[in-house]
DNA sequence: TGATTTTAGTTGAAGCTTCAAGTAAGTGAA
DNA sequence: TTCACTTACTTGAAGCTTCAACTAAAATCA
C-alpha cells in the first residue's frame, strides 16, 4: 500500500499551525527587538549565540550551523553587526581558511541589555499559552523534526 | 513572586528547537518547489488558499489573512503571480476599495501540478519523523500558540 | 612532490520583504 | 451634508536573503 497522497485531519492542523507560527512568531520578535534596539532576531541570535561561546568567539561555520543560517548571510550580517561595533572578525591560529567571529564589550554590553526584554517576549508570545507539559512535548516533538530536517544539528549534541 | 526571567531546560529546548525548525523547513521547501516550479513556499500558499475558496477568488485582506501575510508583501506578489498569468485581479462588486484576487485556469493547473510534490516534501521532512500521537500534540499545541499570536486567526475559526 | 579536490569564507547582483507614505472609498458623528 | 476617521490597498525605496561565482588554504592522492 502507497501512502496516501493528501494530510488527513490532524497533520493539516499540525502543518497549518506550524506554518501559521513560522510568519508571525518571528515578525513579532522582529518587531519588539525593532523597536528596543533597531536589530533583528536573527541579528540577536547571532550575538547571543556568541555571548554564550567560550571566549565569546566561533568560527563563521560554527556560527552558522548555531544560527541554522548559510554562511553567505551569516558574512552579510556579521559585516552589518561589525560597523556597529558588535561584532569582530579575527583570524585563526590554525587554520587560515578559518574566520573566527568575536563578540566585543559593546556587543556584549547590547545583547545583555535587550535578553530581559526578549525572554519577556518569548514567554508572552509562546510559553505563557503552554503547561508545562505542553513546552515538553513541544521540545519533544520539535527536536524530532530538528533531527529530520538535519541530523547533525547542533541542539540535539548534547541530547 | 515574579516570573523567573530566564528560560529553563524544557523551555529552552522547545524555543530553540521552533527557531531553527522555523528556519530549516521552509528553506527545504522553498528549494523543492524552486526545482519543481521557479516558486517559493508562500507563492505556493496563496495559489493553494485561492484554490481552495470559493470560485477561486478572495478578497486580498482575506487572502493576508489565510497567508499570514501583510497587504504589502501580498500585493508584491500577486503582481508577480499576475505577470506569471496564475492570478488576475477584479473588482469587488459591493465595495469598490476591495481588490478580489482570482486564480487563472493556468494557475489551478500549476498548482495541481505541484501539490503531490509539496504534500510529500512536507510528509518526508516533517510528518515522517512524527507518531500519530505527535502529530495530535503538535496541531493541539501549535493551535494554542496561534491563538496566543492571533486570537481571530482563520486557522481557528472551524474549531 | 605536484595535481586535484574539498573546505571556509567573501562578494555582487537579483529578488524578496518591510517600511513609510500615499490614494481612494466607505463610515460615523455633529 | 460635511468633516474627520477608518479601511483597503498600492507603490517606491531601503534593507535583507539567496544565488552563483570567486579566492585562498588545507587535505587527499597519484
Amino acid at each position: 500500500m502507497t501512502e496516501p497522497r493528501w494530510l488527513n485531519a490532524d497533520e493539516r492542523r499540525a502543518w497549518l499551525a506550524l506554518l501559521s507560527i513560522n510568519t508571525l512568531l518571528p515578525a513579532a520578535l522582529d518587531t519588539q527587538l525593532q523597536a528596543a534596539g533597531k536589530l533583528s532576531l536573527f541579528d540577536y541570535n547571532v550575538l547571543a549565540m556568541l555571548s554564550e561561546a567560550d571566549g565569546r568567539f566561533l568560527p563563521m561555520s560554527e556560527l552558522a550551523a548555531r544560527t541554522s543560517a548559510s554562511l553567505s548571510r551569516l558574512s552579510h550580517v556579521v559585516t552589518k553587526l561589525q560597523r556597529r561595533g558588535w561584532v569582530e572578525r579575527e583570524a585563526h591560529p590554525g587554520d587560515a581558511r578559518v574566520t573566527v567571529a568575536h563578540l566585543t564589550d559593546a556587543g556584549m554590553d547590547t545583547i545583555e541589555s535587550l535578553a530581559p526584554g526578549h525572554v519577556d517576549a518569548v514567554r508572552s508570545l509562546m510559553l505563557d499559552a503552554m503547561t508545562d507539559d505542553d513546552v515538553a512535548d513541544l521540545a519533544r516533538i520539535g527536536e524530532k523534526i530538528v533531527a529530520r530536517l538535519d541530523d547533525d544539528h547542533w541542539i540535539l549534541r548534547e541530547r
